[in-house]
DNA sequence: TTGAAAGCGCTACCAG
DNA sequence: CTGGTAGCGCTTTCAA
């Protein structure tokens, strides 16, 4: 690997003049230029990417924090995102969402000038330090969650809309008995999707106990225990989960179908 | 955000000092390190990871090649990945594979200096950059499929084995009219699967024709047609794909349960 | 149009 | 143990 200033000396010109050549079109001479292209294609000259960061305070990257991919919803978001980042002439650097320690070093990557932002796609309540990274006018974009008590970009459904939509088929259909399992109140998500399913309840005079708006994690085996202590104490309660022949089916849900194999 | 420069003004110490307790415990005074860290803490200082980079030519990245996670089976390695790569005090560059120009871009990560090496986990037959990135020893780990032809590092399933047991399995159950619809040849998975199924039962004394080890995408819609297709010619037709009640079940394969949601 | 030169913020070497 | 200093490879003035 050689550097801008060896092809420079190659082309016979001056470091500066190869640097023009590599941005592009800016002031240099044909003759120059047809030096310039023909050393860098001979030695497979790349420049190096860390040294114009640094020269020019932008690092190129863009920080996605996601979950860990047992929740098929996240590579669905994390595909987008990788696409539209990589669109903008950008690149990705990623985090797996484990809890407050790989949120903080996402936000120090902020703060260290590794990534020029940050999406961040698992927002909970108790997310500490991505509440002080948008409290200090940190670049971070929320998507899917939203944080309460903070002002921040951000990019989500209508979970509230959601939720009043399913009460309202439910209600439509005479169901005026029933259970929200739609995870937990820490995340935006669930918190709204409940809200609007209670509040769309309460107002049809089916207000629901606390008992059955149970917090769970937003998996099918939490959401299936719910559902069996709910249908304990109410035989016929139904919920966001879709049930057939009598029992529930432990499926995917809401990333549409994943059709393909390894 | 300041600089080491700065917070070595502040601490009254020299900038290497500050450097040296940024950098743990090298060799520095009891009271040079509090007052350092002291003014470290004040100004809440983050030291500058491009300039580290550029200096120490690490850049502590390392890239990740996977495809669209519309295949499920690329969010389980991604996130092994994403651990592993965590835990050894790296961070993650993702790519999604398109073709060849993403596959270029991230093997130009690693001339740029942006990553210290890259885990490639879609090699085909057709993957040109790869095999050039191979053949020059850029560091580059082939994970999942391999590429013929070039001796590189990797890690791989033994896909040979696996279809070879998927036959015996067949064969134990008299099963002898059979087709492998198992993905194409151009990928190392699908070429070994294939391979070790129709040996083994060519070694049984029925060996598979042509047009009963189709060549298709690793998709499920691909799957169900080749199958049908086969089944149209052979009525007793059976494969890699499972079914059920009549008819294919469509649902997703390889990744094991994958239960939970948004 | 071109080259010289000044850094970006850090690490690491070398004296002291 | 500490400070001075020389770069890492690039971008970007500033003169020529």
């Amino acid at each position: 690997m050689l550097t801008g200033k060896e092809i420079a000396q190659v082309a016979g010109v001056s470091q500066a003049t190869v640097s023009r050549v590599v941005q592009g079109s800016t002031r240099v001479s044909e003759e120059s230029r047809r030096r310039v292209e023909e050393a860098m294609a001979t030695f497979g000259y790349v420049p190096n990417a860390q040294a114009r960061a640094m020269r020019t305070q932008r690092s190129g990257a863009i920080g996605v924090v996601a979950y860990e991919f047992t929740n098929p919803w996240y590579p669905v978001m994390m595909y987008a995102l990788s696409r539209e980042i990589t669109q903008a002439y950008l690149r990705v650097s990623f985090w797996v969402s484990d809890g407050d320690n790989s949120e903080q070093a996402a936000i120090e990557a902020i703060r260290s000038k590794l990534i020029d932002g940050l999406v961040f796609t698992t927002a909970t309540r108790e997310s500490q330090s991505l509440r002080a990274a948008l409290e200090m006018g940190l670049p971070v974009v929320l998507v899917n969650r939203s944080l309460e008590g903070v002002t921040s970009d951000r990019v989500t459904g209508d979970n509230l809309a959601g939720g009043a939509a399913v009460a309202d088929y439910f209600l439509a259909h005479g169901r005026t008995d029933a259970a929200v399992v739609g995870g937990g109140s820490w995340a935006s998500t669930g918190r709204e999707r409940r809200e609007g399913f209670t509040q769309r309840f309460a107002e049809a005079g089916f207000p629901l106990t606390e008992a059955h708006q149970p917090e769970t994690p937003f998996t099918h085996d939490a959401g299936l225990e719910a559902w069996q202590v709910s249908s304990q104490t109410r035989p016929s309660a139904g919920g966001l989960l879709h049930h057939r022949r009598g029992g529930l089916r432990r499926d995917r849900c809401g990333a549409g179908a994943r059709p393909e194999g390894p």
